[in-house]
DNA sequence: TTACATTTGACACTTATTGTCAAGTAAATT
DNA sequence: AATTTACTTGACAATAAGTGTCAAATGTAA
């Protein structure tokens, strides 16, 4: 079970490419980076879209490992983790049927 | 599909309980509570477990209720939603079959 | 040693969360 | 009509969480 940090560590490596250069293009200190790669610290959203154009990973998959990291680590701890994720299937599906998209 | 709040305020009118009341329960304004009931405000896990204890709700169920509302909430507008939640399962069954539990 | 990449931790800045308080509605009593 | 009671609203304060910088420490290779 890969984690967005091990994916980016992964693909930066794979590239070539230095902490250093693809920090300069998130425009953050190597430091976080190198805290995100390691799961110390979670990236934003506008990370994950840099760090898929970057390191030429599929932003859409990226931003899902992103996503479901989040989730999971905030309901691992609970018994009730599974059913907590069915009910939220359902709202989901409530919501964007209902939901007016006021997306661009 | 009810939120979290209509769930409270329904059962809180039922037993014919104040805002006041409950809301002293909790430690908290009934400002506050007011709002929670009305969705203008997010309950804090700890207002879940104090509310399941005064309005003899089921902990887990307004817990599951409370989580999933929050997640749906929070992916609703990704069309990749469904993915997302798909994933988490797997990450949340890794999480929990790898975890050392360090509960009470 | 020097040079370079990464890691670490202390700290600062910003934004979100959680709360109080007092004034405002609204509906029921007196 | 004036009071009382329950609830709502919005301005604000306190605190917690998130996001970042910087410089020193560590590791590794030339």
């Amino acid at each position: 079970m890969e984690t967005v940090g091990q994916i980016i560590r992964t693909k930066r490596e794979t590239l070539g490419l230095l902490l250093r250069q693809v920090a300069a293009h998130l425009d953050i200190d190597q430091a976080i980076l190198s805290k995100i790669e390691r799961n110390e610290r979670k990236p934003t959203k506008t990370h994950i879209t840099k760090l898929a154009e970057i390191l030429k990973l599929d932003k859409d998959e990226l931003m899902v490992q992103f996503m479901s990291d989040k989730i999971a680590y905030e309901i691992a701890d609970e018994d009730c983790a599974n059913r907590v994720l069915k009910v939220a299937e359902k709202k989901v599906k409530y919501l964007q049927s209902h939901l007016i998209k006021t997306k661009l």
